[in-house]
Order: structure tokens, then C-alpha cells, then sequence
DNA sequence: TATACGGGCATTTTT
DNA sequence: TGCCCGTATA
């Protein structure tokens, strides 16, 4: 037995390869995941490596954990083969489980498997001591992890109370953001300062370096200095870093066109020992190989670079002897899809500029055409996705409900959809959303646990001071914080001063002293409990319980429940993994994501956005909301690279569906406020052959963002009006003949980008983008004070202003 | 110190 | 529309 039998011909090669670096550009479906975890039991089983030196970076938490189980049975399989002579279905199941044992005891135990978050921290754990930033900031091995919420309070912190300035005008949010910008391309405060003169800059480092101030005050990092300080670190530190890169002789990476410059850093780092990689040399025992397709590359927006993919081989090839096209293996056999799905799929993508050229072919046969439906609004388009949904499970005997997945762009549009699945008592579940680890009740017992094993994470201890009720106000809390940061100490250090405390007086210093007591009295069983029974200790003896007892609401029950379910997840975290310390559940519940508690075997309709769906595949498939400004979102119209971004994100749900995809849309959507936005057919919908297209056809033919031009709209609406009339059966030539009557001149006005128009309520206006043709026109309008508006202008109370310049 | 109320604002996508 | 945050009031 091999671990190259059944692999086609590019997938012997990935898997195969065995020392140097190679790019796999693999295409949808076409079996990546398979060809990276031959690879691992390759390595091991033919070349010898140990376990111990492959490290391996997936997507997500689940990935890790499915490459885990799939590698584990290969391995077994060939044990069993081995050892026994006999195919491992033939064993009982307790010799099965016995082999699986010690597959895990010898070999995936050792594996470093996950995403890169996960690994950077675990590796932090070991050497984060060993750190020291230029500033002179350090964190210990118990250091919290912040998540999004965390970091954008303390960023809030530093601009009203330190910089004492309004929030309103510099946005958290948005300074967040730009730092976590800066972070993700490995840029510090001084080069952000240095990125431009403007004072912008200037500010945004000001906020960026006191935020990272606070951070190691608090013993704390967010998610990008997970991978940031490691870099800082590696190239700081010489032992650290031959430490980790004799350690690891395999690396290697999946959906690579994700990564981002600071994780690519960490890579090079890795693999090269701080060598330009295009002049390292010493590839005898060691390999990277790095898996992806720059047609799925969704994540711009947290700075992923899908040119670092492009770029691969030129980084890595120069000094190599083998020529570059031995660099590089192309996986484009498809055995996912049907040929239609397919072809749909291809000639969308051809539509982006940016990519390395690459077409799936299918393995598959045509299937049903893609049925494709315009509904009047949110809630028909939820009532046919269900209908249809009904339809397909009382026909076909073999779909089970969890084979059914229905994608959109925003997690917003969920509701609709849920409620019809509701109404038809449909069992369901959305991914994505709020993560149980958000939760409040969650995030508060967190809160203590974290503040149990570093004191000097004082956000976690404001959380918790007052939680549940001890009567420590609004006051006493400002006059505590007060004193810490006037002795430059961390709070914890001024709450266990019982004399301090006393001075406060009263009530309130009750209150300190027994909470101080309190997390004394849990702090000295961390070294002795593990994760699961230091929860039960807290929620217990913090009176969070007896206070949700005590409650008695629906709400409360709820939130026990939650409570019970987090104590089972720490035990499931003690089942599963080797370090089973209290900082390692911490960590993994900081990098949790809601995605990987979907089970894979509930029977349910699966609800999620596109970006969640990645590497997911499904029988059937529905694409919601297929609609302009929506999919593509409004903000990608404006900038031809987030189109192309959007259309990968587009490329991406096509090719989760093997058999069936259903696409909707709907004429009008209810936005938020209760605002009805006229809505027309999403530019992806006419980049899809209509051959391959089944039901309500668009008229529109290709809608793109152009400058009005009244004379290629005339020309437009002839050829779409003769395409209308050519094919009846679609939909019916009275559409033409009333569009030709609502383009009369005069009725429909012309509106052009730039354009000042004066609206009823939204006042004066200026037209950023005009959509469609015709009656079909939908105009972009940017009003003061406002976000931008998409009008019907037929229907919306506005009247052009003319220019005085003209 | 805790709660109730109302104004203002929000929807991309997530480790 | 519903959620979050700040302010008024017991």
C-alpha cells in the first residue's frame, strides 16, 4: 500500500515532491486537501520525517482538526496493512481503536497542525520571554489574547481618556482598523508615522503606539500580534529563531492566497533561517509547500495579498537546479462539481484581469442547468428558496437536509430565510455570526479565568469587578483606575493594597476586598485543577450562578445553559489535546471561531455567508441576494480590484455546489430603517453563459459601472430589446414593448455621474454612480452627513439642480 | 449606585 | 427596524 495510489497524475507530484519549495495551484474541488495530507503521511511514511518536525498551517480551527482525523486513518490503514497484513475494515472495532491510539500517541500528536494564529501563540508560549520590543515592552507566557471587541474598547480608551478627544470625529472603529492594517503588513508605529507627512498619520501612530503601550501593560496581545510579535521576535533573537527553523524541516500552508505579508514573513523566517529566500540553498532535508488558488482569494480586507502567491516561484526560484516549472504543479481536475456548475463558474472568473491562468475541467457529467429566479423582495426570495427546498427533499429521496447550504454576502440577510425556514419547521443552522465564545455570560466567566493566571490584564478585571453585582460603581472604579495609572501600576496591584482599598471607604471597599478575596482564593488552584474544574470553580463561587438562579428568567436559564456548555467544551478541550493547562484553553477559545463548531453530521440546512463557506462543498446550493450593491457590494463598485475580489467571492459559492445551484434575487430589498431599495440583477448573474441558465433570464445583459453615455445606452436597450424578442419563451415580449413605453423621452430623464440633484428628506446630492439602463437605472447618490444612497430615480423625491458652471 | 428611557445610528466579509 | 450608548432620575 501507497499513499500515492489514487492520485492522478499532478497529485502524485505534489505529494511526492519531497525536498525544496513547491507551489500547488489548485483549483476548486479538485482534491488539495487530499494531496496535503498524503503529502504529511508521505513524508512520514516514506521518507522517514518525523512527526515532530512538520509544521502545518490551515484556515481554520476545523480544518486542522478534519486534516487530524483524515491523516490519522491513512496512517492506520497502512498499519494495519502493515502489522497485520489486514485491511483495517476487516478489524474489530476495539483493535481499531487501538491502532488509532497509537497513531495518535506516536505521530499526530507531535503534528503542528492549525491555523497560523493558533500556532504563533502556541509558539509565543514557549519564547515570548524571550522578546523584547524596541520600546522595551514586555509580555510573559500567561499573556491574554483580546479579541475584537477588547482592542477596539481599549483604542476607544486611549482616545477619550488619554488623548481626550472625540469619538465621533476619530472613530475607534476605524483607528482599529488602520492599526490592524499597519499590523497585518508588518508595520510598526514609526514607519506608519513615515508612510506619509500628513498629520493623519501622524495621529493614527500616535493612537497605534499608546494602544500597543496598553496592550503590554496588560499583559495582552489582539489576534495580529499573534503574528506580528513573532516575526519581531525571530529576527531579534538568532537561537530563537535556528531554534524553531532546525525544528521545522516541512512546512506547509493551505489556501496560500489568504496569507498576508506579516504570515508570509513568518514563513520565510521559518523556512530560510533570515536568508533571502531567492539565495537560500541548504534544501537538502527540508521543503515548503504551499497550496492555493488566487481565484479564491477573499480576504483583502484583513490585508491577505493573493500576489504573494503569484509571486512564490519568483521568491524561492532563482538559485534552485531544477528548472521553475519544476516549482509549481497545477491541480485543475475537478471532482466536485458537474460540468454545468463548472462552466458557469469558468466563465465568470475569465472576467478578472488578476490571475494565474488555470480552468477547471471537469470529471463529471452536465447535470441540471442552474436555475436562476427573480423574486419581488426579501421575503419571496426566502419563501422560494424554502419552497424550493421542500420541493427537492419530497422528490428526491436521497437529499438529506444536510446537504442543502444557502450562501449570501452579509450575515444580516440570515433573518429572512430563517424565518420562512421557521415557518415550515425546516431544522437549520447559521454559521457564522455570534460566536459562542462572544457571548456575554461566556466572555465574563473567560474574563475571570483569564484574570486569574495574569493579574495584570486589567480589562478583564473591570469586566469582572462588578460582575455579578458587588457594589463597586461607576465612581469607585474611575477613582481606582485613577490611582493605578498616577503609580503607573496595573490595577490589581492597587485593589490587593488593603489599606488603599480601606481609605475608598464603605460600601465599596466591601466590595473590593471580597472580590479581591475571591480571585486569591481561585487563583491558588490553578496550578492543581485543569481548565473544566477551574470554570465550575468560578461560576460557582463568583455568585454568577445563585444570581442567574436567582433571576429565574427564560433569558437567565439560557445563559446557565451556555454556561454548562462551556464547561463542556473545556472538558472536551482536556479530551482532545496534549497541553491541556488552563493558558492553552484560553487561547483556543480566543481563536474559536463559530464555523468550527459546526458538526459536519447534524441534518440541517446550512445557512452562511459566502466567506464562511470557503473549502466547504454541498450537494445543493442556493446563492441569495444576487443582486447589484449587494453582490457585488456597494462599496466594491466604485474600485475595479474589490470587483474582482467580489467575483472570486462569487467564483468561490459557485464552486461549492456538486449538483444543483439555485440563484436568486430579488427586485426590491428592505435595507435597514424599513427603507425599501429598488434593486436590480447582480453584474455576476450576466457573466454566467445563459445556455447554462434556467428561468427568470436578466434583461440588463451586462451591467457595469460607466459614465451615463445616452447614445451607448440607446444602442444597449436595442440589442437587449432584440435578444427579448428573439427568445419569447424566457420571458415574454411584453416587457419590451412596456419598457419601450416607460422610455419615452421626457419620462425618463437622463441622470449622469456628477450630477447635482436635491432630494426631499436627504437634502442636496451629488450622483457618484449610475447603474443599468433605461427603466432598468439605478442611480448611487452621496448625500452630506450621509452615508450613500442607491435610488430609483423614477421613484425617489429628487430633482436635478443645474450646474452653475454651465 | 442602579435602572429606565430615548436618541442616534447601522450592514460587508473574519482569524 | 433593533441595538448600543449616554443621560436623567429614584
Amino acid at each position: 500500500m501507497s499513499f500515492l495510489a489514487g492520485l492522478n497524475d499532478a497529485q502524485t507530484r505534489a505529494v511526492d515532491h519531497h525536498t525544496g519549495p513547491l507551489l500547488v495551484v489548485a483549483g476548486a474541488g479538485s482534491g488539495k486537501t487530499k494531496a496535503l495530507t498524503h503529502r504529511i503521511a508521505h513524508l512520514i511514511g516514506k521518507y522517514g520525517t518525523d512527526p515532530h518536525q512538520i509544521l502545518a498551517v490551515t484556515f481554520t480551527n476545523k480544518a486542522a482538526r478534519e486534516m487530524k482525523d483524515r491523516l490519522e486513518l491513512l496512517l492506520v490503514q497502512l498499519l494495519a496493512q502493515k502489522q497485520l497484513g489486514q485491511s483495517w475494515n476487516t478489524l474489530n472495532p476495539s483493535h481499531q481503536g487501538q491502532l488509532r491510539n497509537r497513531i495518535y500517541q506516536e505521530i499526530t500528536k507531535d503534528l503542528w497542525i492549525g491555523t497560523f494564529h493558533s500556532l504563533f501563540a502556541r509558539l509565543l508560549r514557549y519564547d515570548i520571554d524571550k522578546f523584547k520590543d524596541e520600546e522595551g515592552l514586555k509580555w510573559t507566557r500567561q499573556f491574554s489574547i483580546y479579541d475584537e471587541t477588547d482592542s477596539k474598547n481599549l483604542v476607544k480608551e486611549i482616545v477619550t481618556q488619554e488623548l481626550q478627544l472625540d469619538p465621533k470625529r476619530f472613530e475607534p472603529k476605524k483607528l482599529r482598523w488602520a492599526i490592524s492594517n499597519a499590523k497585518n503588513q508588518g508595520l510598526l508605529p514609526p514607519d506608519v508615522e513615515q508612510a506619509s507627512e500628513g498629520n493623519q498619520n501622524k495621529l493614527l501612530a500616535e493612537v497605534y503606539q499608546r494602544y500597543r503601550k496598553a496592550l503590554a501593560a496588560n499583559n495582552a496581545l489582539d489576534f495580529d500580534d499573534l503574528l506580528l510579535l513573532p516575526v519581531q521576535l525571530l529576527k531579534q533573537n538568532q537561537d530563537v529563531r535556528s531554534y524553531w527553523h532546525n525544528r521545522f524541516k516541512h512546512l506547509l500552508v493551505d489556501e496560500f492566497q489568504d496569507t498576508n505579508r506579516t504570515q508570509y514573513e513568518l514563513i520565510k523566517l521559518l523556512v530560510t533561517n533570515g536568508d533571502e529566500p531567492r539565495k537560500y540553498s541548504n534544501w537538502e532535508d527540508r521543503s515548503v509547500f504551499v497550496v492555493g488558488d488566487a481565484d479564491q482569494s477573499i480576504y483583502s480586507f484583513r490585508a491577505a495579498d493573493f500576489t504573494i502567491l503569484m509571486g512564490f516561484q519568483d521568491d524561492f526560484g532563482e538559485n534552485l537546479q531544477k528548472k521553475a516549472s519544476n516549482t509549481m504543479v497545477k491541480l485543475e481536475e475537478n471532482y466536485r462539481s458537474t460540468s454545468t456548475i463548472l462552466e458557469a463558474a469558468n466563465s465568470l472568473i475569465e472576467n478578472n484581469t488578476e490571475r494565474i491562468d488555470k480552468i477547471l475541467r471537469a470529471t463529471r457529467g452536465s447535470g441540471e442547468l442552474i436555475k436562476l429566479t427573480r423574486c419581488d423582495d426579501e421575503i419571496a426570495e426566502a419563501e422560494e428558496i424554502v419552497h424550493r427546498i421542500r420541493i427537492l427533499k419530497s422528490t428526491s429521496l436521497e437529499i438529506n437536509w444536510g446537504d442543502i447550504a444557502v450562501l449570501y454576502r452579509t450575515n444580516a440577510q440570515s433573518r429572512a430565510i430563517e424565518e420562512s425556514l421557521v415557518r415550515w419547521s425546516i431544522p437549520y443552522i447559521v454559521v457564522g455570526g455570534l460566536r459562542f465564545y462572544d457571548r456575554r455570560e461566556i466572555k465574563d466567566i473567560l474574563a475571570y479565568l483569564r484574570l486569574l493566571i495574569n493579574p495584570a490584564d486589567s480589562v478583564s478585571l473591570l469586566r469582572v469587578i462588578n460582575v455579578p453585582k458587588r457594589g463597586i460603581g461607576k465612581t469607585t472604579i474611575q477613582r481606582l483606575t485613577d490611582a493605578a495609572s498616577q503609580l503607573a501600576i496595573p490595577l490589581w496591584d492597587v485593589i490587593s493594597d488593603s489599606d488603599a482599598v480601606r481609605s475608598l471607604g464603605g460600601r465599596s471597599a466591601k466590595g473590593i476586598l471580597q472580590f479581591y478575596e475571591l480571585i486569591e482564593s481561585l487563583r491558588n488552584k490553578v496550578e492543581t485543577s485543569n481548565p473544566s474544574e477551574l470554570t465550575q470553580l468560578v461560576i460557582e463561587k463568583s455568585g454568577y450562578l445563585s444570581e442567574l438562579i436567582t433571576e429565574g428568567t427564560d433569558e437567565a436559564d439560557e445563559r446557565r445553559r451556555n454556561l454548562q456548555e462551556l464547561i463542556n467544551a473545556a472538558l472536551q478541550y482536556e479530551e482532545e489535546s496534549e497541553a491541556s493547562d488552563l493558558e492553552s484553553f484560553l487561547a483556543s477559545a480566543a481563536l474559536a471561531s463559530d464555523a468550527d463548531n459546526k458538526q459536519t453530521n447534524s441534518d440541517k440546512v446550512t445557512l452562511m455567508t459566502f466567506h464562511s463557506s470557503k473549502g466547504l462543498e454541498f450537494p445543493v446550493v442556493f446563492l441569495a441576494g444576487m443582486e447589484q450593491g449587494l453582490f457585488p457590494s456597494y462599496r466594491s463598485l466604485s474600485n475595479p480590484a474589490s470587483l474582482e475580489e467580489e467575483r472570486r467571492l462569487c467564483y468561490v459559492g459557485l464552486t461549492r455546489a456538486k449538483e444543483r445551484l439555485f440563484l436568486t434575487h430579488a427586485s426590491e430589498r428592505r435595507m435597514w430603517g424599513g427603507i425599501r431599495e429598488p434593486a436590480i440583477p447582480s453584474l455576476f448573474l450576466s457573466e454566467i453563459p445563459t445556455e447554462l441558465l434556467q428561468g427568470d433570464i436578466p434583461h440588463t445583459g451586462g451591467i457595469s459601472i460607466r459614465r451615463n453615455n445616452n447614445l451607448e445606452r440607446l444602442t444597449r436597450i436595442d440589442r437587449e430589446e432584440q435578444e427579448e424578442l428573439n427568445n419569447p419563451t424566457l420571458r415574454g415580449a411584453s416587457n419590451a414593448i412596456r419598457r419601450r413605453h416607460n422610455n419615452r423621452p421626457g419620462i425618463s430623464k437622463s441622470w449622469s455621474v456628477g450630477d447635482q440633484v436635491m432630494h426631499v428628506n436627504f437634502g442636496k446630492g451629488e450622483i457618484t454612480h449610475t447603474f443599468g439602463s433605461g427603466n432598468k437605472m439605478t442611480i448611487a447618490v452621496k448625500f452630506n452627513g450621509m452615508g450613500p444612497k442607491i435610488l430609483d430615480p423614477r421613484l425617489a423625491p429628487i430633482k436635478p439642480i443645474e450646474n452653475e458652471n454651465q
